[in-house]
DNA sequence: ACTGACTCGTAC
DNA sequence: GACGTACGAGTCAGTT
């Protein structure tokens, strides 16, 4: 016998609700707890009771016929919280998506809709599931085809009730159920029933009288209380009975086999899920289906279904024809390399071109490397790639223009990167790879087989062909210019893509290609003294502690310090007792180890993160190269990794030492310039502060101004101390830092704290008032944006736990200033690049840390430097301050100075 | 041997 | 728990 599954779709969804915790969002913010959980529910009863067919309700919540059967029905239910309403279209949608067919007819209820095909299938013969949370359905399973499966709370907590189980249950049969219920009365219905009858009375009366009927036949035989009550309650008693009785009789349409399960569109689904960002669930799913997508074979086939097959020219001439002819045309292309190692930092195998827009079979030209090392070709190619009319879309472009580079190709023409506008569309990504971006947004499936140009050597050296695999990607990036362009225009990024982050790939590449020479000589031997002063810091700590113990483990040294030295514990970590630097600070002057533990810290982390690795990072040209990343960092800033120079110790001496390793080539000096007060700036615009504007404006110093009206004085009574206070408040304020932090940082009580912040927003109360504004709306959009157009979603903020969204609105305060700042630092960056560029200058752009950059200058163009710089820079963007740029000349990072 | 969680510390 | 954004070293516990 078939098995129909019919699904009362909205109480499945208000279990799954209230069961989930509402943080369970998208990276766009989109609440989903209530749809996964329906989701899971839905996989788990598929799995479970392998239902031939499937239907689901969800009913609109609209007046009935049953309204105006009895008074206040269903009166007094609270309303539906909006994060539930909004997943109710979601889920409809997800159901939609399995074909799975939605009946809902005005004026009945789920249940009524239920019941008729219920009767209807099990007439037919057909076995029947019926799966709610609402306990009406019982009086179905009178047919011993109808089973009721109730949720009885939460998404995992089922009993599948046949009449047995439905006696065992309620104590009556089904068929009594209606009456049963009547009797009891109905909460959610807000249906009173009989005062003093509960389940147990209920049920007695009809096990033994049989119905309604029967019991008030025979009123006179029951005790006197419970007869008052039952007759004071006849007429009411009847019309829930009434009510209670599900129709059986919609006008339904349905061919059962329309409902049969399993029919969807495997493409479709999945990037619904994908959208919902369900990975696991469609996994479930397919599990519990056998419903996949194409298999492996199939998914190779797929792609040889948009037909890339791959040409390779003849002739290096015939190449270069090709080549030209696409610079002529002014065409616009696809690109993928195939690189022996990891991507932009070894040689490229070669480069496989396809035109954008062409319809299937695409054709790719296969440039292998062999051709590209001909001076014909590249410059061919660099003509094509280079400016001119011809345009090229690439993945990661950044890593093709630095190999592209080493066979002196230019790559300039960048139309899409789909790293770049993936990112801008959701900066919360924590990878853009191709795979997953073309699954995305083209519905087009890489199988995971075809190694992605990151891969490792011996994986490459797998690969069965690098032509295919360069066709199909070159092929899948075209397939992107559309649908990531139009995400970019739904979203109004595209000036920040065409005149922000766009042309900054070619900066950042140029800089990763020149990188930074290093006094190799001079970094050997402080990484030498370091390391011997390591060692003699371990020996003297060990002696003191009189244990030998690993110093770098936590463990070990929290037994050290809080049991065997008895030293006080000051704060905990998840773990245990914490002892990072400020408890140590704490500690000093109890025990002699504290000032040695702080010492060893210090030259541990300089030996460790900065003396050696930095070593180890330094190219066989004596420079390093490292990558800027631009597609990581939720604001909008850069980042930067093998290494990471954006984090090079500055503040104590001894780091400095370190950053004097940094020098410019031979004949060179640096040109160091950095956006004075950048961050407060931009607070001072975006709140529009009047006193802070001013005093940016006419120069006066930022932080005395704020310590004057902070603390009530005149400019020239406020003391270092207050001073330096506020210069606390007001970088804590970029933050959104709250009194305990402040209390912490400036080491006072925290109603000292308070204090000093209250006064901070008294004095300045547009910023206060900026910060409210902000939080506001991006918890109404689910996004903070930045002047520029720059997004960043934040769900913790729909958050109901107390701590995730204090953490959500921090971050949304953030956003807005980091991120313009970012906007700025990079425009600045693009103008800068293209006016040295444009001036053929020789100066070049080694290094830049979120709002300083260094360019190595050449004697002969100091001076014009330090114009094409302030010019870059302070006209970067039109604020309501200046923005202002200090200048200073070095021979090493740490010496220069104005 | 590899991996992820955790702690710690550096920069802006 | 309390200050945002990164990257990375080192330890440790769990897995392969």
């Amino acid at each position: 016998m078939p098995t129909l599954m019919l699904l009362d779709g909205n109480s499945l969804l208000y279990r799954a609700f209230f069961a989930l915790p509402t943080d369970m969002a998208t990276a766009s913010g989109q609440v989903t707890n209530a749809v996964y959980g329906f989701t899971s529910m839905l996989i788990n009863l598929v799995k479970d009771h392998h239902p031939d067919q499937l239907v689901a309700t969800f009913d609109r919540p609209e007046r009935t016929f049953r309204h105006d059967m009895v008074d206040d029905y269903k009166a007094g239910r609270a309303e539906t919280p909006d994060i539930l309403r909004q997943q109710m279209g979601l889920a409809r949608q997800l159901v939609e998506v399995l074909k799975i067919p939605i009946l809902d007819y005005p004026g009945f209820e789920a249940d009524d809709v239920i019941a008729t095909l219920a009767t209807l299938a099990a007439g037919n013969g057909d076995d029947v599931i019926v799966v709610t949370g609402d306990r009406d359905t019982y009086q179905l399973v009178e047919d011993p085809h109808v089973k009721v499966l109730y949720n009885r709370r939460g998404v995992s907590d089922y009993a599948l009730y046949d009449e047995a189980g439905i006696f065992e249950r309620t104590g009556v049969t089904p068929a009594a159920y209606p009456n049963y219920a009547a009797l009891r009365g109905d909460p959610s219905d807000n249906l009173a029933g009989v005062p003093g009858v509960g389940e147990k009375t209920a049920a007695r009366l009809i096990s033994t009288y049989g119905d309604i009927d029967g019991i008030y036949a025979h009123l006179g035989d029951l005790t006197p209380k419970l007869r008052d009550s039952l007759a004071g309650a006849e007429s009411r008693v009847r019309a829930n009975a009434a009510v209670t009785l599900l129709v059986r009789d919609v006008p339904v349409t349905i061919d059962p086999d329309q409902a049969s399960f399993g029919g969807w569109d495997v493409d479709e689904a999945r990037r619904f899920f994908e959208f919902l960002e369900f990975r696991t669930l469609w996994s479930r799913l397919v599990d519990a289906t056998g419903v996949d997508g194409p298999s492996s074979e199939e998914r190779v086939g797929a792609l040889k279904g948009t037909e890339v097959s791959i040409r390779e020219a003849p002739s290096s001439s015939d190449l270069v024809a090709q080549l030209v002819a696409w610079s002529d045309a002014g065409a616009h292309l696809a690109v993928a390399g195939s690189w022996s190692a990891r991507e932009g930092r070894s040689q490229l195998l070669g480069l496989a071109i396809v035109e954008v827009g062409s319809p299937s079979p695409v054709e790719a030209l296969w440039v292998d490397d062999q051709s590209l090392a001909s001076s014909e070709v590249a410059a061919a190619l660099s003509r094509l790639l280079g400016p001119g009319a011809a345009r090229t879309s690439a993945h990661n472009a950044k890593a093709l223009m630095r190999s592209l580079a080493a066979f002196g190709v230019t790559f300039s023409s960048l139309e899409l990167d789909p790293t770049i506008a993936a990112y801008l569309v959701d900066p919360a990504g924590d990878q853009y790879l191709l795979e997953d971006l073309a699954s995305r947004y083209a519905g087009l499936h890489l199988g995971a087989e075809l190694p992605n140009d990151g891969g490792q050597l011996d994986l490459m050296a797998e690969a069965p062909d690098p032509k295919a695999v360069a066709g199909q990607r070159a092929s899948a990036v075209a397939s992107l210019v559309a649908p990531l362009g139009a995400a970019l225009e739904a979203r109004g990024m595209e000036s920040l893509y065409r005149e922000v982050e766009r042309p900054l790939v070619r900066v950042l590449a140029a800089m990763e290609l020149v990188g930074v020479r290093v006094d190799v000589g001079e970094l050997r031997s402080l990484a030498g003294e370091l390391v011997d002063e390591v060692r003699r810091l371990e020996r003297e700590i060990q002696d003191l502690a009189g244990v030998d113990f690993v110093v770098n483990s936590t463990p070990q040294l929290r037994e050290v310090l809080f049991s065997k030295l008895g030293l006080a514990p000051q704060k905990k970590t998840k773990t245990g007792y914490s002892t990072d630097a400020q408890t140590l600070e704490r500690l000093r002057g109890q025990h002699p180890i504290i000032d040695s533990l702080l010492r060893y810290r210090e030259v541990e982390k300089l030996r460790s993160t900065y003396g050696e690795s930095l070593l180890g990072e330094v190219g066989d040209d004596g420079r390093i190269h490292a990558t800027f990343n631009q597609t990581v960092a939720r604001t909008g800033r850069l980042s930067s990794d093998q290494p990471n120079l954006h984090n090079i110790p500055v503040r104590t001496e001894e780091g400095r030492r370190l950053r004097r390793c940094f020098v410019p080539s031979t004949g060179r000096r640096f040109l160091v310039a950095d956006y004075n007060q950048v961050e407060l700036r931009v607070i001072a615009h975006l709140a529009g502060e009047p006193a802070l504007i001013e005093s940016f404006r006419i120069g006066t110093d930022i932080h005395n101004v704020t310590a004057s009206r902070i603390y009530g004085v005149e400019s020239d009574q406020v003391t270092i101390a207050m001073r330096s206070k506020a210069k606390m408040v007001s970088y804590g304020l970029a933050y959104g830092m709250e009194a305990y932090g402040l209390s912490q940082r400036l080491a006072i009580p925290v109603d000292e704290a308070a204090e000093i912040l209250s006064a901070y927003w008294s004095a300045f109360p547009a910023v206060r008032q900026y910060m409210e504004k902000v939080v506001a709306e991006s918890r109404e959009r689910g996004y903070t944006e930045t002047l520029f157009g720059r997004r960043r979603p934040i769900p913790e903020l729909q958050s109901g736990r107390y701590q995730v969204r204090a953490a959500g609105e921090r971050q949304a305060m953030n956003a807005g200033i980091q991120g313009l700042a970012a906007d700025i630092f990079k425009v600045a960056l693009v103008r800068l690049f293209s006016s040295l560029e444009a001036k053929r200058m020789e100066s070049q752009l080694v290094l830049q840390v979120h709002d300083e950059v260094i360019l190595e200058v050449p004697p002969g163009e100091r001076d014009v430097a330090v114009d094409v710089v302030m010019d870059a820079m302070t006209g970067a963007a039109e604020l309501d301050v200046p923005l202002a740029v200090n200048l200073a000349w070095g021979d090493d990072w740490a010496s220069a100075k104005a």
